[in-house]
DNA sequence: CTGTTAGCGCATTCAT
DNA sequence: ATGAATGCGCTAACAG
């Protein structure tokens, strides 16, 4: 079975119905579970496609049922950190099934964005996950476009559009309320880029544990980069503007690794005298934290998956729209534990 | 031009052709720029599809041509660091023409890779890229496979399939020579794990360019495990063997992360005392690094272009078989700089 | 220049 | 229980 080339010809249904002795829909039917079929022919048909290793052209499939099994995976991120997460919980929650992801990585770019979607509908996707690369709000696709979308971590702006996106502000509250619990009430907050909305909603949400617990924060939030080596600088100026801090919230874990390795060399021990929290909980940043570091997970992971899901559901044309907010959680480590 | 379930319908070729007077035949040519149309009726055409936001069905398209003009890009380490940038590299190369990537993750259980790999089959996939999660050799797909391959980051073991892999032995010479040409001769060898290619692989190189310069190298090459804890742990080993030491090569940007807070910690100064080197360039190591941190890097994106290069010739039917290796580079920063 | 015909691989009536 | 016929959206070969 080879064609001129000496690649083998993909083995059709016909090529396993005329081996079988009977016509092409007898062997679709066969093969598709269909009733109305005698044992044996099924049985015939069956050991005929195996043997060939016959894989249906999901392809002529599609053309009749309408339905491709295949979504877009539009990122804007691909080289962050918070893409790939998102994309394996996708991956993984579709996987299960027998839907296949085409992933195109539009870099930031509009004009990239809008060919990759061409491509993706050429291609009838039958519906598309957009990834954003801050959890600031992006365009919608608009209504145009053909297929359902599910918006994850930039939600869309438009509050008719499916969006699936991390809980910064609750991350915010787990974190302050985590140091709260070890008995820490002087607790200063270094964070990253101020026009973040990450940075934003993750510091309202540390202002409303304090608050809640009728605790000063000690200082203002300072604003930086999200770097280690803002973390250095940050935490030396918050302990130079008053030493009696004893919790550093950290707007993400390449900060508190840059907050911790400044304590150490300033002498001060992790947790004993101050204790440290990140965010994200990113494994190579955690892995060479000493000590260890805790951190808020946003479970990106899940993200994915509740995206992937709410996509299988529209795609199947039930109605589902509004933002979903993907509760995060803490991990504690040494950074915090053993008060 | 909508369904029952208000979702618009594809707009078909017949529909253009219905609104532009003519046959669908004639449409077909019109948009598809072949010759022999009136050109007043391929304007029409074409403003008529424009009106319409026609997107031609390319899987009608596909069962025809035999093409799909998508293929399939399994991989094993999709969390990990180096097949991000090797997709992101095939993605930029594929992206160009019109080419579209299913990306499927089988982190390392060969069941998975036999359930995508039917999948992607069954989608009729022009080809696939196999990326490995060690520089180990892994198996081939096969004969049977009906479409060709490339296999990226992890060679075939079959030498008649195409490869494409970093070449770590180039690496380690690299490493030394720069270590070298600084007038350094004292240089250790601090690495990750020896059960891996990439470290042996490595410390040939590194052997051969010191042998070739007639230089002893400080001691064994000290293998741990691919992190900054072993980092830390190996380079004070080295030191208390023999403190005098000018430059270490390190098996992993994150091992010499460790390697250069250690010394840091024990008042080596880097680069006047030791000079300091690591793999990978990978920047979230990187970034935190002091002094920032030299590093050979291999050039995954590279990678992933000449594998999706590879893989488009193969598809267009011409031969193309072996290992090929890509050439990897010294980015010199503040740890070996200013010497 | 344009239209008609045929066929790609499959699922689905509708006859038999 | 089986098969012949039809159609999905499109392109290619041929006829007008």
């Amino acid at each position: 079975m080879t064609t001129t080339d000496g690649r083998p010809r993909p083995v059709t249904l016909r090529d396993v119905a005329q081996l079988a002795g009977v016509s092409v829909a007898t062997a679709s039917k066969a093969l598709n579970g269909k009733a109305e079929v005698h044992p044996d022919t099924r049985r015939r048909v069956q050991e005929i496609a195996d043997r060939l290793s016959f894989t249906p052209n999901s392809l002529a499939r599609a053309i009749t049922a309408g339905q491709t099994g295949t979504v877009g995976l539009l990122t804007h991120d691909l080289e962050g950190r918070f893409s790939l997460p998102i994309l394996m919980g996708a991956e993984d929650a579709f996987g299960a099934g027998s839907t296949s992801v085409f992933l195109c990585d539009a870099r930031g770019d509009a004009i990239r964005e809008q060919h990759h979607l061409r491509a993706l509908l050429g291609r009838r996707v039958d519906g598309l996950i957009v990834v954003g690369s801050t959890t600031d709000p992006r365009p919608s696709l608009g209504t145009d476009v053909p297929v359902p979308a599910v918006y994850a971590y930039a939600p869309s702006v438009d509050p008719r559009d499916a969006s699936v996106v991390p809980d910064n502000v609750t991350a915010g509250r787990l974190a302050a309320e985590h140091l709260l619990a070890l008995g820490r009430r002087r607790i200063a907050h270094v964070s990253g880029d101020a026009t973040y909305a990450a940075a934003q909603d993750r510091a309202t949400g540390v202002a409303q544990a304090l608050a809640d617990a009728g605790v000063e924060p000690v200082g203002p939030v300072r604003y930086g980069s999200w770097s280690e080596a803002w973390g250095r600088a940050g935490v030396t100026a918050v302990l130079d503007a008053d030493p009696a801090v004893d919790a550093v919230v950290c707007g993400s874990d390449q900060i508190a690794r840059g907050v911790l390795d400044a304590l150490r060399e300033r002498g001060v021990r992790v947790p004993a005298d101050v204790a440290v929290i990140g965010f994200d909980n990113w494994q190579p940043m955690i892995a060479g934290s000493r000590p260890a570091l805790t951190s808020v997970d946003m479970n990106f992971e899940t993200m994915g998956r509740r995206a992937a899901t709410r996509l299988s559901a529209l795609v199947a044309g039930q109605q589902d729209a509004g933002v979903e907010t993907i509760e995060p959680r803490v991990v504690v480590r040494a950074s915090t534990a053993g008060d």
